[in-house]
DNA sequence: GCCGTTTTCGGCCCGACTGTTTTCAGTCG
């Protein structure tokens, strides 16, 4: 069986969305919607702490729950949800995703005039059906007649190096403006989440409305959605619409801390406020007697809760507020910790710059060395290199070398892992090379144990150094291949094998989840850009973000490792594949 | 439905905005 985590995530969002419909205690309702997402993001096999009986230790999750998740995995139905689909008609949830509808007005659109799709929803706007229910209007229907519109043609959500570099675009412009005080991303972005919903923008200034007013005017802003006092929302020339919130600058770090997120997040560190007596909202953290004790900056407010300041990619209640009142976070990664990049493609394969000009890149952003890793043969699409091929590439590397010492080009390949295992060069030519990573690019569709046991017999080549993009996800929706990532991570960690966080934005493989998840097993990680071109070396920093969201901190990246102790590690890797 | 250095019962994050009302429900982040 496949990992289940996903679909138990999407059975208790579905539940959740069906109690809402019935109106049920908002309370029940959020305890559902809180498991889905620890169970969804759980590192862990659910169907393992299943078997294992220790269901009820995952945070959320009490009997009730628990019980439920239980009947999932063991019979693949779950009755509880049988009946309540039997009582709401589960077709009305789809009209939760529409924006201004919640649980109320879905039910009411359900109940008197039985809309159960997005379509029927538009048809019934369209045709003035909605303005006379209680509580609606015209003002309304036409709005939800929009929102259905845009549901209906649904923008994916974003890629986070697609939002990222506008949304630093966008605040590097008004920036500039000076009724500014201080501007940046906040929300997802912050996080570094893979994928972004909103580009939420926050930005301090003593007069509101000339700071709107300078946002609004952005040779970047095509359409001013909305604009208020403190807020305004506007389609960028791509299309990308983006949110701007305006705060008093002595309130901008309680500001800052509550748009970052996440919800879980927030509401945890809410409670632990709360125990203390405190009160704390975006406008500031409150003692009893509702004296403001701190909210300038985001550090102030942590330190007042006596714990350290929490790297905004950790702030997804998955341990990090325990750990800051512990003084136990992790130190992570950055970008300047690295020392070179490990995987990246020149035009010898399917990459577009050459050799040289990968180099000279990489040389620019200070790194110390650089694998060329062009694909294998096997991979014709893109021109892998047969043997003849890879041997000639020597004499270019030992020149470009000469050249450009002391800065060292590395010997690579991304070698394909074949469907039964085997690498697509033998080891002889392998032998030949400073690093081998390799690859799974074809044969996606493997049973899990086919594809499982590849893997394994891929890890077990003592010539391999580094596993790239481990579960072949391409976001936004091709998804994981379908392996015991469980079992390939072990096996990597106990052969020494690194495994790739790929920085492309459309893979980002290993995620967030399974890096924190390698670094628990003591695997390292391999952070890299898979460049195919010059300006796609930046691509590390996509990453850098998603092994910072994993907790990885320097000792746990491969390529933090400066020249020479980078050498030793693969030289001691080829002594002992020798001797094997 | 979950959970406990205030609680095994009685709480559960907090405030703004919008549009509908004539004092506030519903939704959102």
């Amino acid at each position: 069986m496949s990992r289940q985590n996903e679909a138990v995530g999407d059975l208790l969002a579905n539940i959740a969305k069906l109690l809402a419909l019935k109106g049920e205690n908002p309370f029940r309702i959020r305890a559902y919607g809180e498991a889905a997402r620890t169970i969804s993001a759980l590192a862990e096999d659910i169907a393992a702490v299943h078997h294992a009986g220790r269901l009820e230790d995952i945070p959320g999750v009490g009997e009730g729950i628990a019980g439920k998740v239980a009947e999932y995995l063991n019979t693949g139905r779950c009755s509880y949800y049988e009946q309540l689909k039997r009582q709401v008609a589960p077709a009305a949830a789809d009209l939760l995703d529409v924006p201004s509808i919640g649980p109320v007005r879905a039910k009411l659109l359900y109940d008197r005039l039985g809309i159960a799709s997005i379509e029927a929803l538009q048809q019934a706007a369209a045709a003035h059906r909605l303005r006379d229910l209680p509580r609606f209007g015209a003002k309304l229907e036409d709005r939800i007649a929009q929102e259905a519109a845009r549901v209906a043609a649904r923008t994916r959500r974003l890629l986070l190096g697609v939002a990222l570099p506008t949304a630093e675009e966008v605040a590097q412009a008004l920036g500039r403006s000076p009724a500014v005080r201080a501007v940046q991303p906040a929300g997802s972005i912050r996080r570094g989440k893979d994928t972004i919903g909103d580009i939420d923008l926050l930005a301090a200034a003593d007069a509101p409305r000339a700071a709107m007013d300078a946002f609004t005017a952005l040779p970047i802003v095509k359409e001013v959605l909305a604009q208020g006092p403190t807020r305004a929302s506007i389609l960028t020339q791509d299309d990308l619409q983006v949110d701007l919130r305006v705060i008093p600058p002595d309130e901008y770090g309680a500001a800052l801390q509550y748009f970052t997120g996440s919800k879980d997040h927030n509401i945890a560190l809410r409670t632990l406020a709360m125990a203390r007596g405190y009160k704390l909202s975006e406008y500031g953290l409150f003692d009893a007697s509702g004296r403001r004790i701190a909210g300038r900056t985001e550090d102030e407010i942590y330190g007042a809760l006596e714990m350290d300041w929490i790297p905004p990619e950790l702030r997804e209640n998955r341990g990090e507020l325990a750990a800051a009142q512990q003084h136990r976070l992790p130190t992570l990664v950055a970008e300047a910790d690295l020392r070179g990049d490990l995987h990246v493609h020149t035009d010898w394969s399917d990459g577009h710059d050459s050799p040289e000009q990968m180099v000279e890149a990489a040389i620019a952003r200070g790194y110390a060395y650089l694998a060329l890793t062009d694909h294998s043969r096997s991979l014709a699409v893109a021109h892998g290199l047969t043997v003849e091929r890879v041997r000639e590439q020597r004499h270019l590397i030992d020149r470009l070398n000469a050249c450009y010492a002391p800065f060292r080009v590395l010997r690579g390949t991304e070698v394909d892992i074949l469907p039964d295992g085997s690498l697509d060069y033998p080891d002889a030519v392998l032998a030949e090379l400073d690093i081998v990573t390799a690859s799974v690019h074809s044969a996606f569709q493997q049973p899990r144990e086919r594809l499982t046991a590849r893997l394994l017999r891929a890890l077990r080549n003592p010539y391999v150094d580094v596993l790239n993009h481990p579960t072949g996800r391409l976001l936004p929706r091709r998804p994981e291949y379908d392996v015991d990532l469980e079992a390939v991570l072990r096996a990597a960690a106990a052969a020494g094998v690194a495994l790739e966080v790929n920085g492309q934005p459309d893979r980002l493989d290993l995620d967030d989840v399974w890096a924190r998840r390698a670094g628990q097993l003591g695997a390292l990680l391999a952070c890299d850009s898979d460049a195919h071109a010059a300006r796609q070396l930046g691509y590390v920093r996509y990453a850098i973000l998603t092994a910072r969201r994993g907790w990885a901190s320097p000792q746990g990246v491969l390529n933090t490792l400066p020249l020479d102790r980078l050498l030793a590690h693969l030289a001691r890797r080829r002594v002992g594949a020798r001797v094997a």
